[in-house]
DNA sequence: ATGGTGGCGCGGCCA
């Protein structure tokens, strides 16, 4: 079973990457971020003809998430039942594994754009709010998995340059808190189970050629709750994406259960 | 501190 994450800067400008890339790494589900566009929009037609039946949870303009699953998606549920949000960030469903049903959770969380400002207060609220809805499902699903664009850079070693932007946005010590008070739920950071190259990032500015000098964050995550830690076999970023042609600023990252 | 690049949608906003 995989599971993978791709923050896509609209979908409809990326379709036809996020196709290629699912033929040649067909995971079993993978959660998409920053459709920017209306559920009325979206492709289910072309992703079904590539063996994926998809929810979605989209908005105009901004956000917007979706599930794509190679099996059926049960109890979807869109928005965080427990924060009320008018943006379109979180969509939860469940799929059926050999070892039981999985239940994934694929937010975009809020960028917060600076510290102090409204944004900012916006995206703690947002996380707390996470954090309850999160710990709910947990004690309703054990084996559970949280995906998605956290926009939150865990540790120093998850940006390139940790002392220049040190308690700026993705590098506060309020969004760290935040994350790791997700892995104190029980959760684990995919990622870090396993050895990894140093300068792992998922994410690079389209400005100041930032992926040509790899000056990138490592955004996106994978956690999985402690019923599923002992089945996770692999967990990697995917960079090829990046370097197609109007690529999304995001890569993906995928997960190996069993 | 500013500006740089991209998407949306056609003037800024957001990332």
């Amino acid at each position: 079973m995989r599971i993978a994450t791709w923050n896509v800067n609209s979908l409809s400008v990326r379709l036809p990457q996020v196709l290629e890339w699912l033929a040649a790494n067909p995971v079993d589900v993978l959660g998409l971020q920053e459709l920017k566009l209306t559920d009325d929009k979206f492709p289910h037609e072309a992703l079904a003809e590539a063996g994926y039946q998809a929810v979605a949870f989209g908005q105009k303009t901004y956000n917007g998430v979706a599930l794509l699953s190679r099996t059926e998606l049960k109890d979807v549920v869109r928005a965080n039942p427990q924060f009320a949000d008018e943006q379109s960030r979180i969509i939860a469903g469940t799929v059926a594994s050999p070892a039981g049903d999985i239940r994934v959770i694929n937010c975009y969380f809020v960028n917060g754009q600076e510290p102090g400002s409204d944004k900012f207060a916006y995206k703690l609220r947002w996380l707390a709010g996470l954090d309850a809805y999160v710990k709910a499902e947990l004690a309703l699903h054990p084996r559970l998995v949280l995906v998605g664009d956290f926009n939150v850079a865990p540790e120093d070693r998850d940006s390139y340059d940790p002392d220049g932007l040190r308690e700026t946005i993705h590098h506060t010590s309020e969004e760290r808190n935040a994350f790791q008070a997700l892995l104190n739920l029980g959760l684990s950071d995919a990622y870090r189970m396993f050895e990894q190259p140093e300068k792992s990032y998922s994410w690079w500015d389209y400005r100041m050629l930032g992926f040509q000098k790899n000056r990138g964050l490592r955004i996106d995550h994978i956690l999985v709750s402690e019923a599923l830690k002992g089945s996770v076999s692999a967990c990697t970023i995917d960079r090829a994406p990046r370097k197609n042609k109007q690529p999304s600023d995001h890569t993906p990252v995928v997960v190996t259960l069993g």
